[in-house]
DNA sequence: ACTTTCTATGTAAGTGTTTACATTTTAGGC
DNA sequence: GCCTAAAATGTAAACACTTACATAGAAAGT
């Protein structure tokens, strides 16, 4: 079944058929709705591949992912998915894991597929590393980095100050009597990267000194940070207060302190389920992904449309508080 | 650039071009090299919708899910589109939320775009619900349904027996003395519904009274499942073992209960990270996502290669021990 | 009534592939 | 060197649309 039939069946030409399926103005009322009610009748449903060929266009967004099982990154799929699909684009998803190569095999694959454009997700790194093939991507069609910058031509940036964050939560705790402020952190991400610039920076600005054991590079997982706590305690490495560059780490430094029979402050980052979940409930950072995504999308929707975007949308973080850390009412 | 192009820098012609691509046999080496390396030099991609159109696919798969931020339904995405990238087929996502009017409408997308099959996660209902979409998607592509029993021609299913890890879990809390279990549960797919039908099989072979007040259902949060049992627990509702039809449930529950000062067994649903992160970590069933996925995909690929499949596979599930409950060593 | 203008429709040429069929080239057997 | 079979290549017709351009018809102005 294709516009010849329903052309025919219809008494009319296959041009008004396409126009009646891309809504031109040009037909006559009767004749829409006669064509509109064949086609119901046939059951006929345009060939996307052939459409795709005509207009240079398949209406899809490639999502490339680091990882869509994560909350963090699933979130972010789930909040861009959604409001893609409400403007009329489908989404191509490819979820890659830390690996360059990877990422830049699936960034490939994506533009094959023609994509109308790639939003990536916890896919950028710091300039130091190889951007090279988001450069290329931007080449061919706009490229919309979520939480992560990105300064090359085409590609488009939507991302929380997470740095500011990270600092002021340790001017935060510094205040509350930490002096001993252990960070964990996982991938070094541009996102991750921002964090501990962040860490340190706010450990400058509070006169506390840096020190090697308290920035601790751990496994993804509650008990790669467990674990990795645990070891610190043992060395006897003071810790007054953990903060983490993802809820997940945090949740498992916390599960290393309860063990120990230890209380400190805890302040996990991305405000994530894991954060709800745990006990006593952590104190965290949302990096506003409701905000970041729609923004996103909508930055896309804009350069589709012709209009001009901004090339770096910036957004504040917000402190969530629940068990594991409170600021005092007195404090200010 | 197009296949005209590239014959033409080649001096053969399009035909030849286009075996290349598809990497017919009959292409001599020295030809083939040529025509590879004019590609390579050129920075040739061959149009995937003039393809789509020749070939008739795009070598894409829908995945129909029920929401991607949700952990569980986003590990089986995750692991389905790494296992679907592997065999050459990319993954068109639509996260549709419980509204069964919204996963028609994005069943319907993905059938305009010419998907290859259709992957349905956690978007399964009982018969006596409308699987009529499902069935009318399946009459077009092959169907697999995880997690989910869909008995139409042309859907495949792939699911682990919940109902039986129910079950076998009210006997073993019987067993430890547990005599008013309660269970909670959310949205009544059919996975949900099967789990409450194992939970009152499960009362009544244990001889156990079924207790309305003790099968709940509550909203999809741990606060809305913390609330509910605290609101139980005011009414003195006697309550020995939780179980929930997933761990955010059974969070909630834990929280609750340890807010009261009360302490009994508790039984998640769906090993998730969530379990592990809770504080005591919350023993859970394990639904096997890790096989059923890859069985889903595989499922799939034979039915591309023109092999038949079975119309259904069924996997046990695991009960994952943590803290939340043991079972004693001397129970045997 | 006649031209002008605008709307509705049709014709035909793209869009970039794949592939059946035809033709040429090569290799092999004698 | 000739015939046959097989391998390599080319030609042209799909595939199912969109759209520029042409044309017919209707409305409107004089």
């Amino acid at each position: 079944m294709n516009i010849y039939d329903i052309a025919e069946r219809c008494g009319v030409s296959i041009a008004t058929v396409s126009r009646v399926l891309n809504g031109s103005r040009n037909v006559s009322a009767k004749t829409r709705q006669k064509v509109l009610a064949v086609m119901q009748k046939e059951g006929y449903t345009p060939n996307a591949f052939a459409r795709g060929l005509g207009l240079d266009t398949m209406r899809m967004i490639g999502i490339l992912c680091t990882d869509v099982s994560d909350t963090f990154y699933a979130r972010a799929v789930s909040l861009v998915e959604s409001d893609l699909r409400r403007r009329g684009f489908d989404s191509l998803l490819c979820s890659t894991g830390n690996d360059l190569a990877e990422k830049k095999k699936c960034l490939e694959l994506l533009l094959a597929k023609r994509v109308d454009a790639v939003i990536l997700i916890g896919s950028a790194f710091r300039e130091s590393v190889d951007n090279s093939h988001i450069g290329d991507a931007a080449r061919q069609v706009p490229v919309v980095v979520i939480n992560g910058l990105v300064e090359l031509p085409g590609v488009y940036c939507v991302l929380c100050d997470e740095r500011s964050a990270v600092r002021r939560n340790v001017a935060l705790l510094h205040r509350q009597g930490c002096e001993h402020i252990l960070y964990l952190y996982d991938a070094p991400t541009y996102s991750g990267q921002e964090k501990i610039e962040g860490y340190k920076e706010g450990l400058l600005e509070a006169g506390l000194p840096f020190r090697e054991e308290l920035l601790a590079r751990v496994p993804k997982s509650v008990e790669g940070a467990s674990d990795a706590v645990s070891a610190l305690l043992e060395r006897n490495i003071p810790i007054s207060a953990v903060m983490a560059s993802e809820d997940l780490l945090a949740v498992g430094a916390q599960k290393a302190l309860r063990k120990a029979g230890r209380s400190v402050p805890i302040i996990g980052f991305n405000n994530s389920i894991l954060a709800q979940c745990a006990s006593p409930a952590l104190t965290s950072v949302d990096n506003m992904l409701e905000t970041l995504c729609p923004s996103a999308v909508g930055l896309l929707a804009d350069l589709q449309g012709g209009k001009s975007a901004p090339q770096k949308i910036v957004v504040s973080p917000r402190l969530v508080e629940r068990e594991t850390f409170r600021i005092e009412q007195n404090q200010t």
